[in-house]
DNA sequence: CTTCACTATGTCAGTTCTTACATAGCTGAG
DNA sequence: CTCAGCTATGTAAGAACTGACATAGTGAAG
């Protein structure tokens, strides 16, 4: 019956879940660096919620906008609920392995080696700098824990695997440079 | 002029950098457990490699093939090398964060913690097989370090950052696991 | 006073990607 | 002998997504 919602209509389903939201704030919401799981532009947003509505799965009060168009304010109706719920626990399929910097990484061997140090150093810099954002983030979570059954405790949980994935990020950075170091100058073993 | 090459492009050129192929083998080296670094369909592949081919980066030579169409084999062009060396160090555009799992984790409070545990449980396996399979690699590349400039030392960089996401991931995974166990059975402080 | 950023919804063209279909020989398992 | 899996290329429909355009009020910075 429901024809296939995609993946990211239930992540606008599990944003909704916590919050009743605007097709923007779930936008904004999706783009917040804690918790980052999804990411869409506010058209295929506003696209997939129409959907979501035909399928009776959310619906929608008005308030006056700033714009032309009036302003929704969508809720997840207890039909959508039951369907995010189902959704969680069925097995995630095999994700497309997409990662532009490993690609670059792949064909480095190719290229000028001091540009490719300045490329990583860059790159080490924005994970450092969200290493940092998280992990303040994570020392104010730890203060009050978020027992499961809490809306928090999904956002703390996706803020935890955000922090370990920044934290191998950097360290694979720094590891790329090091090695980029040492072939362009041999002798010094360390950097 | 060249009407922007989608990354796709770019990783056709760089797997045909360290080898001639025919699109079938590309997929099939894209897919390969190790340097894992962009996926797609062969169809997809087919209709980028017309398009390098239109624009001059690659070439192919004909062979008899299995089926009722000749094999192709396809090599890099010289401007396919220039317009990859070019491509490598210009600055990655930031990715689209996409993480079914994580999506999962956002909306965990609302599922059954059982069968969630349950998944969990899964995806550990699946990353501990990965991370045996790479660290089993690493032991081999580590013995014959290869040099930058060599195609080999690519791959061993790639692998090392996929066997870094899989620690993490696994550990992340682990995690997750003992953090339901607890709120099922909140006594026990250790698993 | 102007300009920029933020809030807010929507359309539309075009690109990328997936999935299914179609063909066909070779090899190895049962 | 049959069937599955691997090699190999291709088409085509449709889904998913991006990016530009369009509109418009509020508030802050300069």
């Amino acid at each position: 019956m429901s024809s296939t919602i995609p993946t990211l209509g239930f992540a606008i389903l599990a944003v909704l879940a916590q919050a009743d939201s605007t097709g923007y704030e779930i936008a904004s919401r999706m783009r917040h660096p804690v918790s980052r799981f999804w990411t869409a532009s506010h058209s295929q947003i506003h696209t997939d919620l129409r959907r979501l509505l035909a399928a009776g799965l959310v619906g929608y009060t008005t308030a006056p906008g700033p714009g032309p168009q009036e302003k929704k304010i969508y809720s997840i109706t207890g039909e959508g609920l039951d369907a995010l719920r189902a959704w969680v626990t069925e097995p995630p399929r095999p994700q497309p392995e997409r990662d532009e910097l490993v690609l670059k990484t792949y064909a480095a061997w190719l290229a000028d080696p001091v540009a490719l140090s300045e490329m990583f150093r860059t790159a080490l810099r924005h994970h450092e700098e969200r290493l940092a954002e998280y992990e303040a983030t994570w020392a104010d979570v730890e203060q009050d824990m978020p027992a499961f059954g809490s809306p928090r405790f999904g956002n703390m949980a996706a803020l935890r695997c955000g922090l370990t994935y920044e934290r191998h990020r950097a360290d694979w950075c720094r590891w790329m440079i090091d090695q980029l170091s040492r072939s362009l100058n041999p002798s010094c073993e360390a950097s």
